[in-house]
RNA sequence: GCUGCUGUAGCUCAGCUGGUAGAGCGCGUCCUUGGUAAGGACGAGGUCAUGGGUUCAAGUCCCAUCAGUAGCUCCA
């Protein structure tokens, strides 16, 4: 006798000790028990075919694409056909691991001759013949020596190590094999599970990319191929993610930055060296004047440091040379000058540099806390492989600053550059970020300093977090060598995430560099440090924006905020005056002379993503006044020039993120 | 750094199984002076990423290098 309790706090009892998933499906009805594809049970997801041999609460799974266990199902299930229909062309393929993954699933395998995108309409072509085979995905258990032996017999070094560090685990784990059909008649894998009822119920599925994976992710281990793919219940689940993939590309920054001329990379420079182009130049302008009015406000000072310092500086700060491969060669004197001995860096960062500022002269606790501020740019040589457009660059410009201040002035001074980084990403429209606490590892020797420090300094800012209100996940051996962090997190259109702004609490380094104020009981005192770059990268933020923005910038930010279009040349002279009006104005404005229809001005301003437009005419130059359009509104109506641009300067000077033209 | 893919005009791309390069947009000149998402004509523009090799002949095949790209690894 069983009682099964449904989510709605429903029961059904059953007669029997032991009862499938299927059977408590049926037994709700006859609809349900069809769409089954997998069964909750005690919060544990299951087969549907696996016996329940005690009362339990349950919920059925159905094949809904917001539903993450369905999309498990499925993805699994379909990483097993690919498998399959990989061994079936590629027989002497080693399979290693196959898991579902967020937006889809991979399977690593090692292959002598590589897969190719030319092999995929293959390999899509009999995973459909496997789907529509509906062969069933079946569950056998085997003991753990018999389990060994049979992938012995295999030969599969990778399924052997996943049994044994299946085993590692749980010294008394079951090692469970699925058949996709008949055991020992169809193919079948080493699998933890659980699996979709049948082959059938894939609806739509495509074999997406193919890239090399380190075996466990270790760089020093063989190199497997990853074959990716995605999966859905229904072609329209499909297509409707084709299609958002598509959109997503349409505003890659990479593509933007070139249709918008906003920056450039030349080889001829270097890979990952970013030129930014006029147009980008005046985004990065306006973002810099936006974060000097800030610092200005909150009491930072301005400074300036050089591109390249000693190396013994970086040795004593202990960066140089546990970072030594990441960084660009050091530049030796003693090639051109044999009595000089000299190292210098191209500065990776720009905490030494102005840790030497505070150091330059004594300081009392009156002074604190010292707040200097830089945008400085720093070198790091980056991987190749790891360059991408201007998210992970080798030169960047963070707007640095960094904050000496008492221990008792910490709390305050992290609360406020918290706070900044936040009115950034809220002037700018950032809602979908992520807040990581980046802490120790306490198992590695990478970090510097004193455990106990590191303990206060991870306490207070796990107490700043709460206190903000803000969503944060914790992440151990995300920190900095030098102490814990706060991170800010945002994706691009691909789904990569990136760090933008950062705070970070740091006590080793006023150590290392025996810094010093005199307190008020007149004796010296370490003062402790906060690093803090609320955009992070000047280069990196631009991309993401371009990407969040998908172009269209808002009008404080854009390159040129209004086109004046003329509908002839005879109004070129009124057009003309009514740019320099603009102009005179403080406002960027351009106007398109050409010998074209308006409807092709229209055009190419939409193109550039301008965000207003002002047509003038005969109508116009009477009223002394200017048609007006946006980007992405159709006609306005005409209004007096002096009232456009009055409307236009207040949206302007207070940063608004929407047309105060459109309501 | 590793694996796969890619590299043809300023941009987006075509160029079949090798036989000394094409389109659209953009650009220039001219015609047109047109009222809200492309008016028309003519024209200029290419060491086919670079360096080797195979071949009577290479944009096309092979190798290397450089760069881009997806993923892995890395990220002070």
């Amino acid at each position: 006798m069983l009682t099964i309790t449904l989510p709605d706090g429903a029961t059904r009892t059953f007669e029997s000790d032991s009862v499938t998933g299927n059977e408590v499906a049926a037994a709700i009805g006859k609809r349900l028990a069809a769409d089954a594809i997998g069964i909750m049970v005690d919060g544990q997801l299951q087969d549907l075919s696996r016996p329940i041999n005690a009362n339990a609460k349950v919920s059925i799974i159905t094949p809904k694409p917001e539903d993450n266990q369905a999309m498990f199902l499925l993805r699994h299930s379909t990483a097993h056909v690919m498998a399959e229909a990989i061994s079936d062309l590629f027989p002497q393929v080693k399979l290693a691991y196959g898991p579902p993954v967020e937006g889809g699933f991979y399977y690593d395998m090692e292959l002598a001759t590589p897969i190719t995108e030319g092999d995929f309409s293959r390999i899509e072509q009999r995973m459909a013949e496997i789907v529509r085979e509906n062969r069933p995905f079946t569950r056998y258990e085997l003991p753990q020596h018999q389990a060994m032996a049979a992938l012995e017999t295999q030969g599969n070094a990778y399924k052997l190590d996943n049994a044994r560090r299946a085993i590692a685990q749980d010294a008394s784990a079951v090692l469970s094999f699925y058949a996709t059909g008949q055991p020992g008649k169809n193919w079948e894998d080493l699998c933890r599970g659980p699996h979709l009822p049948s082959t059938g119920r894939i609806g739509a599925f495509k074999v997406t990319s193919v890239a090399g994976a380190y075996w466990h992710g270790d760089a020093t281990k063989q190199q497997l191929q990853r074959v990716y793919g995605i999966a859905f219940f229904s072609q329209a689940q499909l297509d409707a993610f084709v299609h958002q993939q598509d959109e997503a590309k349409k505003r890659d920054h990479r593509l933007l930055g070139k249709q918008l001329q906003l920056f450039t990379i030349s080889p001829l420079v270097g890979s990952g060296l970013i030129l930014w182009m006029p147009r980008g130049g005046v985004i990065r302008q306006e973002l810099e004047l936006f974060m000097r009015e800030e610092l200005a406000r909150r009491g930072y000072s301005a400074v300036y440091t050089p591109h390249i310092g000693h190396i013994d500086l970086y040795k004593t700060s202990g960066h140089y040379p546990y970072y030594k491969e990441s960084q660009f060669p050091t530049i030796k004197m003693a090639q051109r000058d044999s009595d000089d001995q000299s190292e210098y860096l191209l500065k990776p960062m720009n905490c030494p540099h102005h840790i030497q500022i505070y150091a330059a002269h004594p300081h009392s606790y009156r002074d604190l806390p010292i707040r200097l501020a830089e945008f400085g740019t720093v070198y790091r040589f980056e991987q190749s492989g790891e360059l991408s457009g201007m998210t992970r660059v080798r030169g960047f410009t963070q707007d640095d600053a960094h904050l000496f201040c008492t221990p008792e002035q910490v709390e305050q001074e992290l609360k406020s550059t918290l706070d900044m980084v936040l009115l950034v990403l809220q002037t700018l429209g950032f809602t979908d970020y992520q807040c990581r606490v980046s802490l120790r590892d306490p198992t590695s020797d990478k970090y510097a300093g004193d455990p106990a420090l590191w303990q206060t300094a991870e306490t207070t800012l796990r107490k700043i977090v709460s206190e903000s209100g803000i969503d944060s996940v914790e992440a151990p051996g995300e920190a900095a060598f030098y102490g814990p962090k706060l991170d800010f997190l945002v994706r691009d259109v691909i789904g990569r995430q990136w760090q933008l702004g950062t705070v970070q609490l740091d006590y080793v380094l006023p150590e290392r560099f025996g810094l010093e104020y005199i307190g008020s009981d007149n004796q010296p005192h370490r003062p402790v440090m906060i690093h803090r770059a609320p955009f992070g990268s000047m280069e990196r933020f631009t991309g993401i924006l371009i990407e969040h923005f998908a172009g269209a910038f808002p009008a404080w930010l854009a390159p040129v905020q209004v086109s004046v279009l003329t509908i002839s040349e005879k109004f070129l002279d009124y057009g003309r005056s009514v740019l320099s009006q603009l102009l005179a104005a403080g406002i960027r404005a351009d106007i398109d002379d050409a010998s074209d229809k308006i409807g092709a001005k229209i055009r190419r301003a939409r193109d550039l993503k301008t965000p207003y437009m002002l047509v003038v005419g005969g109508k116009e130059q009477e009223n002394a006044a200017v048609a007006v359009r946006t980007r992405k509104d159709r006609d306005l109506g005409t209004m007096p020039t002096d009232e456009f641009i009055r409307q236009l300067q207040m949206e302007i000077t207070t940063r608004k993120a929407d047309s105060v033209f459109t309501t």
